[in-house]
DNA sequence: TCAGAAGTTTAGCATTGGCTAAACTATATG
DNA sequence: CATATAGTTTAGCCAATGCTAAACTTCTGA
């Protein structure tokens, strides 16, 4: 059995990595939706849902969709046909999630990629990227 | 309509990084499956749909269901209740994906991060990298 | 003030990627 | 060689994320 065993563990070792990008992938959406809505309340004072569907560059019906989601959890709030508002928890993810894009992003340009490049991929890589590799990125900043 | 297509202009640049993602995504369970496929065939001389659930942490009918889209994808080729080969189209992505793979994950060692983690987020990152991206990464590996 | 434009919501559909349970096939062993 | 076990497939379910079209509300300007 020592073979079976072993051939058990590390495939469970394995296995984890694709578990936690799962994982990823279903809080991203919701990480998504709260930095945008904090940005467009930042800069308008409300967020709408056919900004935020601009901004994505989905249809609108899946914005309302989404956002009944996010309401379920307790990351926003909304009366019907009114503007969108985050929760406590709402602006608290929006500001974690700001936080850990502009880290991701001037790592890039301190990387020596283009502005554009920087912003694009660091919109991808941003929700793949666990504290110890935020701070390594950090690290490298701070000592220029 | 100075402001109006300023809006829009900017608000089309913006949804571009999110299209991306959500193609980045799309693609992104293709790219491990053709890459474990190759493993697999690497390490053992075939691979068994058992072996793909157990490493990728899913339950057997998930990989069925998965290898029939990759199929009419032509990623692979499959007799019932015989092993998975890949088409050649198949073999390249495997090889690409890995080389990508290869160069977040040495990058991500040097940066410092451990063992566990590089292995961990290389897995998440690798398929949100632009081409400029990985070429800066590789340019910082060779300068040491 | 009220009609139309702009924005929001609902309804209904498709696809992807998970799952379990049950049926089926292949193989290895007694 | 017959059968048990291991592996594969099918069927049917669910949730998430996208879409369009149609209905509804709000707001604005004549």
């Amino acid at each position: 059995m020592t073979i079976a065993t072993k051939k058990g563990a590390s495939a469970k070792l394995r296995s984890a990595a694709f578990k936690r990008i799962r994982a990823d992938h279903s809080a991203e959406l919701a990480e998504d939706y709260v930095e945008m809505i904090a940005d467009l309340i930042d800069e308008r004072g409300e967020a709408r849902c056919t900004d935020i569907a601009m901004r994505l560059g989905v249809a609108n019906a899946t914005v309302v969709k989404t956002l009944k989601r996010l309401q379920t959890m307790s990351l926003v709030t909304q009366e019907p046909y009114r503007a969108i508002f985050l929760t406590a928890d709402g602006w608290k993810m929006a500001e974690d999630g700001k936080r850990k894009h502009a880290i991701v992003e001037k790592f890039l340009l301190a990387l020596g990629v283009s502005q554009e490049t920087a912003r694009i991929d660091s919109e991808g890589i941003e929700h793949h990227v666990s504290i110890e590799t935020l701070r390594a990125m950090a690290k490298f900043l701070s000592r220029g």
